[in-house]
DNA sequence: AGATTTTGAGAAAGCGTTTTCTCAATCCCA
DNA sequence: TGGGATTGAGAAAACGCTTTCTCAAAATCT
């Protein structure tokens, strides 16, 4: 039998003996870093392009150590908010030249320290959004993970860059919306018992009626899904509250459907806020009142601080903040004076 | 100056001298794929528990000469069908240890080719969107992305699996569907001129009024955009249609939020379908008729294709087309009476 | 013109695994 | 019990690059 022609990856060496120079001087024109005669360097990068030449990456990443991806793990990709921040960090990612991996926890929360562990060994980073994971569980695992930015999440035993909302503040400031509307009787919807973001709404709420003593504030308890919204609808109503904050849009938009479906009018007889802002709020009947969280941007910055630590540019441990803004449509209004 | 203990990433010959065996044993017992005493093999494992061992993913790549990863290329993170195509990837190919590396081509289709084959050089496999691609430019791509799976494209040029959606099938349920109310004059609004699907869309459409004669079809020139849909109001008035087929969910929803602001009622004035059946479109005013593709399904085939393709195990040339259904929500009725 | 510095390219040593290739030890059966 | 088969582990050769290390040639200085 024929002895089976390899299946010809050109290598460097080909590169370099059809230019009739050494495998380093191949190298050393590819990567331009250090001064090789103009004549050669020609000459190399020509044969390079006659020979269609583009450089193995495993063989460049076990050289260099690098590999020039980073790694965002997310708890769940079908959700808009995660979906935004891996948006903006593979934009601005990839505008330095930089790849993304991803890691889908697919809320199995169980698995996501092992994820991002792989995800780290894999990369030269990691972006980390865990809303869920517990604080104790975080600070372990943070070390075995730098470079690390986390997203929408602190802690403090670890130096790791975060961007991160100021959900506390948003809620307050949807609080005070309502309260502006002449709302008194007020009920949050609440997310997940374990959701970070979510401890952080209850805290700006505290801090509303601690300063907003004449608002009777009931917390429901709830989720952060579509579905979740929509059973809430009952506890709503028995609540007796005319003002509703739900925990995010999509929560929000399965409480207005609910609601729909039993007859009550929002905003005549509720008003119902979401959180987020995510690019269906303003679709739904009515347009959805909700605190805009720019969340692409969320992700472009996580970049940039994950392109800081790998640069040795970081500045002292930061965390940056962004503040939503109330974006008032038509699921709010006066209460009815009855 | 006391010499830097190196920063003692532990690697194979640790292990190995800690048990007391050669660096070949202990790769044969991480991978299992010979046969070694089962005590020393307890040994090695102890000792790599012990300390943690974990194999360093690119020492690994090079010498398997491959990556455990797929990338995904795609036109635009933002638009909800290749979410969807993408989460259906990732999650499926998760399950069988693969990981994901996206590409974003973020709507600069000239840069596609470039980002596939980089794509493809640093992974096992590309899973391709790429709807905006000319058949040429395809052709001319496709053997150097093998192995590949195509996602709303075929090509015969070249064997590589396509998981494709009957864009022409749905349309033409969707005209029968509004033909069935009891519409006449349909309008298209016809998305990108280079969009693949698009094309689909338009025979389908031809298909339809060969053999249905008494519809006057008139198309019309759009988008694939919330905001196109918008701005193809004037349009599609004028058309003096009573029954438009939006390119997709997106631009029907733009449509319908534009006709809202016109005071142009749906579906009493006007009868409204879009396509995809995007997490949204159940929650429009009206809810969008549309047809419902099962999009995270076809990202799931075309990881089964993937993994086919790579285990050598791919059945020959196949190409999996799935069919949507129409959902018959409010935005579609009888036209009005006049 | 001889001594010294610069410049530039080749040789070779990694990078951390996997996978032949080898060969000693054990096993099986006549 | 001796010779051929097995079995199992170590040595060493890839994998495809980057980056020292080295050293000859060219350039600069006295």
């Amino acid at each position: 039998m024929a002895k089976r022609v390899r299946p010809a990856r050109i290598g460097i060496s080909d590169v370099a003996s059809k230019a009739g120079v050494s495998l380093a001087t191949v190298s050393r024109v590819m990567n331009g870093n250090f001064r090789v005669d103009p004549e050669i360097a020609a000459r190399v990068r020509e044969a390079a392009t006659e020979l269609k030449y583009q450089p193995n990456p495993m063989g460049r990443n076990l050289a260099r150590g690098k590999t020039d991806t980073i790694g965002v793990v997310v708890p769940d990709l079908g959700n808009p908010t995660f979906q935004g921040v891996l948006r903006g960090v593979s934009r601005a990612a990839a505008h330095d030249g930089y790849r993304v991996l991803i890691a889908d926890s697919s809320e199995v929360s169980s698995e996501e320290s092992i994820l991002a562990g792989e995800a780290r060994r894999r990369c030269d980073g990691v972006v980390l959004c865990a809303p869920r994971m517990s604080s104790s569980e975080l600070e372990e695992l943070a070390p075995s993970l730098h470079p690390l930015v986390l997203v929408n999440r602190t802690t403090d035993a670890d130096d790791s860059p975060s961007v991160i909302v100021d959900y506390g503040q948003g809620i307050q400031d949807l609080a005070a919306h309502l309260s502006g509307l002449g709302h008194t009787r007020i009920a949050y919807v609440s997310g997940p018992e374990s959701s970070a973001s979510n401890a952080l709404r209850l805290a700006g709420l505290e801090k509303f009626t601690r300063t907003n003593p004449h608002i009777e504030l009931t917390i429901l308890h709830s989720g952060s899904t579509f579905e979740d919204g929509y059973e809430s609808a009952g506890d709503v109503v028995e609540s007796g509250a005319t003002g509703i904050l739900a925990f995010n849009d999509l929560t929000a938009m399965g409480l207005l459907s609910s609601l729909n479906e039993l007859g009550i009018k929002v905003p005549e007889d509720l008003s119902v806020t979401g959180f987020d802002d995510i690019p269906f709020a303003r679709y739904t009947t009515p347009p959805l009142t909700t605190a805009a969280v720019p969340i692409t941007a969320v992700g472009e910055h996580a970049w940039a601080q994950m392109r800081d630590l790998l640069n040795g540019t970081s500045t002292t441990e930061s965390v940056e903040v962004f503040q939503p803004h109330v974006v008032s449509r038509g699921s709010t209004g006066a209460p009815a004076s009855d």
